[in-house]
DNA sequence: ATATTTGCTTTCAAATTGCAAGTGCAAGTT
DNA sequence: AACTTGCACTTGCAATTTGAAAGCAAATAT
């Protein structure tokens, strides 16, 4: 339905074609920390996406091959959003946003010691919070 | 005058609130490709940015601490914008946004010896360009 | 059987974008 | 001195996108 016009071949310019907008990211992140959500789940997050925002962001990721629609396994009338694949390879980027932040923006208190993983040792902390997806992936 | 609106203290939303649109990553990339550019050559990327969003980005670029704007060297009508380190530090993250596309889009046939010498030896490519351009900035 | 929850869709005002057309200034040309 | 050119924007306006709220059908809970 509403495939996505490239401006033009360059990496970065296709990849902010799919989710260069104030909320796709975000989707991404929560399902990163949730490993599985509703839409009511994302609903609640903190930044309060409005609902059809919401469902046309969750279109074109499912589109886009970044999330997937699944069954939810106690109830017909809920639905369960994980990541794909493409979808947890997104985490690198968002580890280097957090980097970016802690070096200019402030980090909130709850999250400083995540970063600081990260900046320690970047590779095992990425390859574990990706084992960690992947497994809950095989369902 | 425009200063912006953060709509929580997550990282990743407060990066997004500075530059999650379709254009200002863009014009990073310019800057650190050409390491410097007037409002002309800004105008005649790729990606045919309007006028007015290149001037209204510009100027939240400059308020974020991201790019600085300084007298062209030759003509007084001029003026030069560069990066400052902050927005230098923006390299990893664009450089993720490669390796990711490499993953699951497609590289320009130009940029795939960058990528590949990224994906070598991330640490040592970041480096040199971000050496490069840092002395591009002692003006 | 009725009420509530869930995952959207619709509606509509407000904000943002994209395009075309200026504007003001400085340097060079005639 | 007037005239053109190039540069860095600004303005106006239509079209698109966003955000807040309300609506809705299907599935559960009571």
């Amino acid at each position: 339905m509403s495939s996505i016009k490239k401006r033009s071949n360059c990496p970065i310019s296709c990849s902010l074609d799919i989710w260069g907008d104030k909320w796709s990211l975000l989707i991404v992140r929560d399902l990163i920390q949730l490993k599985q959500a509703t839409y009511g789940d994302l609903l609640k997050g903190e930044e309060k996406i409005a609902t059809n925002i919401l469902a046309t962001r969750l279109q074109m990721l499912e589109e886009q091959g970044i999330i997937l629609k699944a069954k939810h396994p106690d109830s017909k009338a809920k639905v369960l959003y994980t990541l794909t694949q493409k979808g947890i390879d997104l985490l690198p980027l968002l580890i280097e946003i957090h980097l970016w932040t802690e070096k200019y923006g402030t980090i909130p208190e709850d999250k400083k010691a995540l970063v600081k993983e990260a900046k320690k040792d970047r590779e095992a902390f990425i390859n574990r919070i990706i084992q960690d997806l992947q497994e809950s992936i095989v369902n």
